[in-house]
DNA sequence: TTGTACGCGTTATCAT
DNA sequence: ATGATAACGCGTACAA
């Protein structure tokens, strides 16, 4: 690979003369430029952005820590995020975490060591303390969908709780008084953010918490078939189920189909997330819309805007949930 | 953050020293090394992975080239990948080429640029001469899910054309013989060889094809529910759907019940891919497994052993589809 | 407007 | 076994 140093030789001038045309931040005369930017075709020149990264102490890329790099959740957050990095011209470094501390932190500080300009990290394992105490290093970061005060400047979540009330608000007004709940992890902060509007939402109706109808699920299809089966084996009677995410409601679906069981005729179910595939299950899922794709783009709008002063865009920091009533869901006679 | 050089000084030894016990490819003796250790644990420092690549010319990073981020299949692809090298402490760095040449060009450029040690490319838009060109820089490649015959040795893919024939031959064996169609786009070379494999199954059974039950998709859930609507609205008689993936398939399930038809009674639909959510549909559908992940791991092995000379594994280059009988088909009367 | 020279944090090749 | 010292490819004061 040609270096910057073959080409100011076959321009007939300096490697700084040559790393200006690239840069173009000092003025070049036209006639110097044109001669470099030829040399630069002809040996097929491409700058080496490693080592540009150690000069200038800039890599232009951004690293992202995610759960996983699978799912109908993550996959549409990072493509909110690469579409945002690829207009501005920067680019992404995506490591897994697998909701594990230890690899989060490896993760961390990967990218850190990559020279990465700003992190976006949604993190679950992870301690709020690692994380504040991260802030006082100098790459900076933000959070996606997690909430510390703290840091609340570093922060884009989603009002989990509120969504949980919602879900469950629905179903209440649709008449349902004994609501079963499939939640997810609940070392998992938004697990039990939505479980608490979950049970808000209760309390305004003035509906008594079964704890029997409770199922912690693992937020993957398999949850919610093994928390529906739980809960019709514990013979308490119920009329709707509300899943934590997507995932468990379609595998609920699935197994009430296998038991024959005909949602929402015998019982309702909600999900949360308002994942792609939510529209095309059958019937197709009442749920609470998760702004993903929007938060990912805002996550990087904050990057651009903090990290490299570009962007003028008011960045939004807590996104608000709504529902979206599809065919899952039925009035109570 | 502090260097090398930090480190030597506060533990009273060279910089190369300090060099060597982080790398510890030459013998250091065991007092100097301990005492390089200690200092290294007292000023927390962390090597800067640039300068390692710029001074070793190697970044024990892989780049991975996709068309997109979300989706079941590239998910699944990119865990594969992931887990394989998170393994052999090598990590990942992703773009997207979103299938249009110019993106995927720009995005193999920059992962070049990122002194990526080898690259594996999902590409569907750029020509075979450009990756023919490629093969003779000196960055290594695979190509998952592509075969060129003059690169054949770094192709890693699945045999499409087998893949769809069998799932015509499935509905075949059941009876049908009106078989509509629902290819991908065409100028990917995936969905082409489906449908080469679909046609072949059809003259083995000695069955007329009827490009009137031919429509062109875009391998998404829309693309489905508009082809199954354009297929009834041609007024052809069929008693069965072949898509060319299982999204496509999805939205066809959702779009046939919209319009009060029940499969598989009144017609059978059989995907392709076997994606996570195909289990999850309703009915359950009968699809080709693409073992994608298994491929995934694969391609991280091939770069394994032929860049970094690690793992032993045999690298199988072509893998075999096979059906997955579900729900979604049926014998016909 | 252009060139010189040094620095970025490592690795690697010599000596010692 | 260890220590100087030259790369690695580029950015950038500073000087001209």
């Amino acid at each position: 690979m040609a270096t910057i140093y073959e080409v100011a030789k076959a321009a007939g001038v300096s490697l700084a003369t040559v790393s200006r045309v690239m840069n173009n931040n000092t003025p070049v005369r036209q006639a110097t430029r044109t001669k470099v930017l030829a040399a630069m075709a002809e040996l097929g020149y491409r700058p080496n952005s490693i080592a540009q990264s150690l000069a200038s102490n800039c890599s232009n890329s951004i690293g992202i820590l995610v759960s996983e790099l699978h799912g109908p959740f993550y996959g549409a957050m990072l493509t909110g995020i690469e579409a945002e990095f690829r207009a501005a011209g920067k680019h992404v470094i995506i490591a897994a975490g697998h909701s594990e501390r230890e690899t989060e932190q490896d993760g961390i500080e990967f990218l850190k060591s990559r020279n990465c300009d700003a992190l976006i990290l949604h993190v679950e394992a992870v301690s709020d303390d690692y994380l504040i105490e991260l802030a006082q290093g100098d790459t900076p970061f933000v959070l996606l969908n997690r909430h510390i005060d703290a840091l609340a400047d570093r922060c884009i979540s989603l009002n989990n709780e509120l969504g949980g009330y919602l879900a469950t608000q629905h179903l209440l007004e649709q008449g349902h008084r004994q609501i079963a709940y499939i939640a997810g992890p609940m070392w998992k902060t938004d697990a039990r953010e939505r479980y608490a509007g979950h049970q808000r939402a209760l309390q305004e109706f003035h509906c008594a918490l079964n704890t029997g109808l409770f199922f912690e699920g693992d937020f993957r299809e398999t949850g919610g078939s093994e928390g529906l089966q739980s809960i019709i084996a514990s013979k308490q009677p119920f009329t709707a189920v509300v899943c934590a995410n997507d995932e468990m409601a379609s595998g609920a679906l699935t197994t009430a189909r296998e038991l024959g069981y005909r949602v929402p005729e015998d019982f309702s179910v909600v999900g949360f997330d308002n994942v792609n595939f939510a529209y095309y299950t059958y019937p197709k899922l009442t749920t609470i819309d998760y702004p993903i794709s929007a938060m990912g783009h805002m996550a990087a709008r904050w990057v651009l805007s903090q990290v490299y002063q570009q962007a003028d865009t008011e960045v939004q920091q807590v996104f608000e949930p709504y529902l979206i009533s599809r065919d899952s869901t039925h009035l109570i006679i």
